[in-house]
DNA sequence: ATGAAGTGTTAATGGAGCGTTAACGTTGTG
DNA sequence: CACAACGTTAACGCTCCATTAACACTTCAT
């Protein structure tokens, strides 16, 4: 999935330079050389990663600009700014830019601010979350997301999934989760394993590809797609 | 009080002078202009809320430094380089770089991404907690606290604590307050909303400047120290 | 000064949610 | 085929929470 960049640039000619050159490095770019179109189009821009905003625009000021994008969605900007009082300006502003380049400015420069606030982006919105086939495994909000709906799973529910999931393709003796969830391995917390599979493979039940496979006499044996 | 800023720089000239700078600015500067050395005197230096280091330096790399650096201490890193092939090579490294900037470098802009990087820090590190006096709310987690101590709250304590300090120094009617958290007005709940108000005052009550205070036959008012 | 209304505090109560256990069913193996 | 192992559903008992009760204290009006 290519990256979606937003840019702002009233000088026909970067723009065209800085658009071409990001596409070219793989992004999808929806470029406005007049702020006013891109206030007119916002509604119809979909999956905005980072916006690329230029300060002194005659039409509308980038900070301007940034606010009314702020107001609908909560995405990176990244200022282009000739003089660097305005980078002065924008430190002081509570939005907070996520980085500034100096103009005149090189593609290349622009394109790795770019994949740093990128990088730095997902890596927020992602170190809280695992993947699990289609679904997504929020361990410190005890919550298992598909599509729009949120299952809100329980404290021991959590924990045997994490572990399952630690060990997935792999088989896990029923006596060691016994043992390392619950201290100890008798014949009725091993019937409370059971349950608790049970209520794992229902919420999971939307998606064929995952499995939560039983070793009969040893343990289970989860197949989580990567 | 000062940030305190670790700078790793071994062209004598411009670390003079980016200290000066710095320094100038209001900062607290360590600076080391061999890597070897910085890595000796890791252990005594105290609260370094960034480290400025040069990616150059014929002892050790500059990459390898914060490698040693992060394992002891999670700060935020600024590198100086010569070479825009060492900027894509920190974007490969997964320590990621919060900042660079080119050399020959101008002490201003130096100073400018210092700032930006150190208000996203404080920023992030705030953003989901409140001081109420001595004590951190933190709504998110359901939990006051104070020095060591966690009281994890429950969530009708939590509503009540936000919907008290976002009226700071102000008069909320008994009435509001129910109709809000209770979606209603009757004499029982306002004996529970008593309950309630009495939990809040247990958990505050080692900080005498915070104020739970009644106005008879109208509601609350709380005085929090800002 | 007194009585009533309003509020503070502590503890009992009832309901919700959780993990455990029971009960019945299904599957796999010897 | 018989039995052990596991799957599933629901009942049970415990804990925690908000509500409610009970008593005490404070404030205000007469």
């Amino acid at each position: 999935m290519r990256n979606h960049i937003l840019l702002v640039e009233d000088d026909l000619d970067l723009g065209l330079v800085l658009k071409q050159y990001l596409q070219f490095s793989g992004f999808e770019v929806t470029w406005f050389s007049n702020p006013l179109e891109a206030v007119e189009n916002l509604a119809t821009l979909e999956n905005i990663q980072l916006a690329i905003i230029d300060v002194m625009m005659p039409e509308m000021n980038g900070f301007d600009l940034s606010k009314i994008i702020s107001e609908r969605s909560k995405i990176p900007f990244l200022f282009l700014t000739a003089k660097v009082q305005s980078i002065d300006r924008i430190l002081g502003l509570k939005l907070g830019a996520d980085d500034y380049i100096a103009k005149p400015c090189e593609p290349e420069e622009l394109l790795l601010r770019v994949k740093n606030i990128l990088k730095r982006e997902q890596k927020s919105e992602l170190s809280q979350s695992v993947a699990i086939g289609k679904y997504s495994f929020l361990p410190s909000q005890y919550q298992i997301v598909f599509n729009d709906k949120t299952y809100t799973i329980t404290e021991k529910e959590t924990e045997l999934l994490i572990l399952l999931s630690q060990n997935n393709h792999k088989v896990v003796n029923r006596k060691e989760i016994l043992e390392k969830l619950w201290g100890e391995n008798d014949y009725f917390l091993g019937r409370s394993l059971d349950v608790f599979m049970t209520r794992l493979r229902k919420y999971f039940k939307e998606d064929e590809r995952i499995k939560f496979d039983s070793v009969r006499g040893i343990g289970f044996k989860v197949e989580f797609p990567e």
